[in-house]
DNA sequence: AGGGACATGTAATTAGTTACATGATTGT
DNA sequence: ACAATCATGTAACTAATTACATGTCCCT
């Protein structure tokens, strides 16, 4: 999805300002699997409402800057429709975390135990999040996104939680028969 | 982590060439949460080598084109250590089958289950995939990042099979209710 | 005969991020 | 006094994808 139809998405909700759009992103439930900055979302509404998707009310604020709250269209409603009947692409991951994790071998034990401590650490505070989230969902897709959001990070909490000990013990048990991690690994030569 | 880095990744479990890093990491283990097209792949070898961090070697193939066998140096064995020691971004999950759930009150419910459908299918494809994974796992690393994508492949699974009945009827109800979907959607307003 | 796997590479394009520019108000 | 929140917007830059260009062999 770009950045557009995120936004067309996010209006669908509730009218709002280019500057709500991204808090939304940024916090709630969006947040999870998909992201936008701000030197995205200003151009994609003013090109929305180029083509008329979205109308933008200027609102004078006093103490505040100006607001400009944007709003659906029935164009835009049916574009957002359109875009929903399209087959889904697949899911894109990029997770630094698993890289990291496939080289296990070649960190100090320390250090990888650290990593995992803080992905737990992240996985609770998501949870907790999710669990006693802040919107009233009405809607069944929020109410059942919510919860596959859960079942994924419990799932993935468990695993960490439970594989972490034995993955520490292997891998030091992998740097004892084979070469030491970091220190030394300058000197020893891997290929097969 | 950027194309550089991965095809450093790759090039540390065994030499091969661009066409094979690219089918490592469509195929293997990496697909999971690591992505990158042939466009950005030569390029990035060719700057490597161009660093000294790898090595191509031109093998003349008969009744092939030629291959560039790439390897590590020492150089570069050390970069992905330094790469891999740095503090991992945080995961960046893209997914348009999320955002279509998440408005699943604006589709027809056939529609939505033929969605729901898919995604398990999806999902039991990719789990058969990785319990019988074709490469034997020495390093502890890829045990890990295994273990972990099995678990959350299950968990999804689980929750797809379970949620994806209750969801619809809630949808429909949610339909019959409100607003029919797609059809006659043009005609309703919603703005709260 | 045609498509797919093997194999490398470049150029054009897209889509996005980061950083900058501006500025008041509220909380610490 | 300083940082954070609210609020918008542009310009420069980065990083990637897609499409193109080329060519053989093998299988159906």
């Amino acid at each position: 999805m770009d950045v557009k139809t995120l936004c067309l998405g996010v209006l669908a909700m509730r009218p709002a300002t280019g500057y709500e759009i991204r808090k939304g992103l940024e916090e709630g439930l969006f947040s999870h699997f998909q992201d936008a900055a701000f030197g995205s979302i200003y151009p994609a509404l003013k090109a929305l409402a180029a083509e008329g998707l979205v109308v933008g009310a200027e609102e004078a604020q006093e103490a505040r800057p100006d607001r400009r709250v944007y709003r659906l269209t029935e164009a835009g409603r049916n574009a957002l429709l359109a875009a929903l009947l399209k087959p889904p692409g697949p899911d894109k991951v990029r997770s630094d975390f698993m890289f990291v994790m496939v080289f296990a071998h070649l960190l100090p034990p320390e250090r990888l135990d650290a990593l995992l401590q803080e992905r737990a650490r992240w996985l609770r505070e998501h949870i907790a999040l999710l669990d006693c989230g802040g919107d009233q969902p009405i809607e069944p897709g929020r109410v059942f996104a919510r919860g596959y959001g859960l079942a994924v990070y419990r799932a993935e909490l468990e695993y960490v939680e439970s594989a972490r000990r034995p993955f520490i013990d292997r891998v030091r048990a992998h740097a004892a028969a084979g070469e030491p991690a970091m220190v030394g690994a300058v000197a020893g030569r891997t290929d097969p």
